[in-house]
DNA sequence: GTATTTGCAAATGTTTTGCAAGTAA
DNA sequence: TTACTTGCAAAACATTTGCAAATAC
């Protein structure tokens, strides 16, 4: 499920485009629709296999030319996961104040909300005087299943990769 | 100030390599000395500049092999903040729960601590039944004050860099 | 027409690793 | 003694960049 929220920012990013007098080139297009078809996260790899399903003529460098302006932009989120490439999340413009949960039985990633986030930005701009630009919140934990089963019920998400 | 803590912790740094039948080598005790020596966030390349006034016999490969060592077995965190290097923060065994804010303003990192973050841990417990095993917090935010000053006040870290 | 953008390939910078020599227990 | 560790230098790896050719407007 692709949220409307991502049909509105690829609007918005078009118009980013022509407000800085940047061209709308085949291969900025292929790889903005890849962004915002997808609801999965993915790494900068990923995205240039993506893109070239749409364009074959785009490049690694032009997938990690267009990725800042997407992230800086607020239109996905970078995640350092502690791995070694940067894992990118388009789903930011959905739910901006979701956060991540990486699950160390399989590797997966997990999304959930809370409403104590928003008071934590709170806090930090009352008692220490910041304006709070983003707020990233990284959970490690196990979901046990894993561990028993060999597979996880719970999130369909993490039944991928073998128990090493 | 170094805290009580730190010293425990390099106690239990060496039982950890008796346990595991690791040997205690100068260069191992080095880099531990240097790791508990300091409160500061540090570089793997910080860190082999500081365990070479120890013992100039430290090598660059050394120092990245330890780091993993601390880092699994939480002695010190590794903090992924997008930019190139991983930063290091020794302030872990002191503090568990404490959270990083990145000032955009002037690219220093302010700890803070709040217990919102054990609240979501118990959320992430009881709704999604998740073991919890390590939970990040990185907010990146501006402090104002360098933007107004050209230095933070607030923060004395906050001074080391040129505005931009 | 022309300023922006591209792909390519080389460069960068951090981190990892193979291996022979060194050393703690 | 002998299994663990080391330093070195090369490798690996993601990401960035210079440049000449291509192209959006």
């Amino acid at each position: 499920m692709v949220a409307r929220a991502k049909t509105e920012a690829k609007k918005e990013f078009f118009a980013l485009l022509a407000r800085r007098k940047m061209r709308l080139t085949s291969q900025r297009l292929a790889i903005v629709e890849a962004v915002f078809g997808t609801d999965q996260h993915f790494t900068a790899e990923q995205l240039l296999a993506w893109s070239r399903l749409r364009d074959p003529s785009v490049s690694r460098a032009t997938v990690y030319r267009t990725l800042p302006l997407l992230v800086q932009n607020g239109f996905v989120q970078a995640l350092n996961l502690g791995k070694e490439e940067t894992v990118y999340d388009p789903n930011y413009v959905d739910h901006p104040s979701h956060s991540h949960i990486i699950c160390t039985d399989c590797d997966e990633i997990v999304e959930f909300e809370s409403e104590q986030l928003a008071e934590i930005e709170s806090q930090i701009r009352k008692q220490l005087g910041f304006q709070v630009d983003s707020m990233t919140l990284q959970v490690t934990a196990r979901c046990g299943e894993f561990r028993r089963l060999g597979f996880c019920q719970k999130r369909e998400r993490c039944s991928h990769r073998d128990p090493s």
